[in-house]
DNA sequence: CATCCGTGGCG
DNA sequence: TCGCCAAGGAT
């Protein structure tokens, strides 16, 4: 070590103590206590990564079917770029974050094309594909390779941030460097996959937000927030945006026994999902500019016959309102300019297109309004 | 750096 | 009913 030591890192040698009672520990405990989860079962990278992906900000119940129907589906990285996007989307449907999706198909096919179908084993490699960022990197990297790439996750931050009382408000700049860095000291050494999903375990069963299970914590001797009694301040929680209001008018189109239904763009909210074709409007917008709107996005002039009622939904960051409004129209569509594909379908039909759950609610309740009778 | 992108569970 | 948030990434 020079003597230029800078100060910011040598206010971090006392740790090297710290941190050698942590990892011990903690793998320990999770030798003990780790949930029996599908994909702690398995060596395959690829079942691996898709784990990772579907767990970014959703919750481990949640993914669980989605993770075994979808593999049962798409087996191999070869399949999965084989397959058309829409079929990718229909398999994910349901699960939200859609753009998760077409990055995974997006990063299968690269994996073909320029990994022979392998998935590379660093996290720096990872990191140059589509729906891999720092946190899923390391992930893979270390649970699927066993290389020792650190990684920081909500629980990874949680848990840290009342180990080492880390400071500050997340998103702060020096906060996420503190974090990484102490990540990083931390997995160096045996079972870094084992070592990461024993930080982020933790911080899901033990640690949690709130009330943590404190007098079950394997290393609350080591715990600065522990000592200090400030388990409960910190991390502080995140300052959030109030959501933001959205009013969608849907085209409930019948014709015989099916309804026409639009792909929405690529990019955006709820992106390359099946829809009743749907429109922004102001939030009390009356019925006939209502029309209007869905008319220029339809490309054809459909007059409003009836309100059908209301959907709404809350996402995190916006409130959906979805107004149903039959329409009928001179001639039925094939094309619109504001999608991109239309497709009349039956209700058996629609079922098996990739639609997200707000939609699939809005549809419910057209049917339930008995639009194509009874 | 801030904002956007879904859903379901839970108190 | 409501607010909070969970194994983040892209722009």
């Amino acid at each position: 070590m020079s003597k230029r030591t800078s100060p910011a890192l040598a206010s971090h040698v006392p740790e090297a103590q710290r941190l050698s009672t942590i990892r011990g520990p903690l793998l320990a405990w999770y030798d003990r206590e780790r949930r029996d989860l599908p994909w702690r079962r398995t060596r395959d990278a690829y079942a691996i990564w898709l784990s990772e992906v579907m767990l970014q900000q959703t919750q481990v119940s949640t993914v669980i079917p989605y993770w075994e129907r979808f593999l049962a589906r798409f087996p191999t990285v070869e399949a999965l770029a084989q397959a058309p996007l829409e079929e990718v989307l229909t398999g994910w449907k349901g699960l939200g974050y859609y753009s998760r999706a077409r990055n995974l198909h997006r990063a299968a096919q690269e994996v073909v094309a320029r990994f022979g179908g392998r998935l590379p084993s660093t996290a720096e490699e990872l990191l140059t594909l589509p729906g891999f960022g720092r946190y899923t990197a390391g992930a893979v990297a270390s649970i699927a390779f066993g290389e020792q790439a650190p990684l920081v996750d909500g629980n990874v931050a949680r848990v840290l941030s009342r180990l080492f009382e880390v400071e500050g408000l997340p998103g702060d700049r020096a906060r996420e460097a503190r974090l990484w860095e102490l990540a990083r000291a931390l997995v160096q050494g045996e079972r870094p996959g084992d070592f990461n999903q024993a930080l982020m375990e933790h911080g899901a069963t033990v640690c949690r937000p709130e009330s943590p299970l404190c007098l079950l914590c394997p290393v609350r001797t080591a715990c600065g927030a522990f000592k200090r009694g400030r388990v409960d301040e910190l991390p502080p929680a995140k300052v959030r945006a109030p959501p933001k209001r959205l009013t969608l008018v849907l085209a409930v189109w019948p014709h015989e026994d099916a309804l026409l239904f639009a792909r929405r763009a690529e990019k955006g909210l709820f992106g390359g999902l099946w829809e009743l074709p749907a429109a922004e409007v102001e939030p009390e917008a009356e019925h006939t500019v209502a029309a209007e709107s869905l008319s220029k996005a339809l490309g054809v002039q459909v007059a409003p016959e009836a309100e059908l009622g209301t959907v709404r939904r809350q996402l995190t960051h916006r409130a959906l309102t979805l107004r149903l409004l039959r329409v009928s129209g001179p001639r039925r569509p094939s094309r619109a300019p504001a999608f991109h594909e239309l497709r009349w379908c039956t209700p058996d039909q629609a079922a098996g297109l990739g639609m997200s759950t707000a939609m699939l609610r809005a549809l419910e309740a057209a049917l339930a309004a008995g639009v194509l009778g009874r």
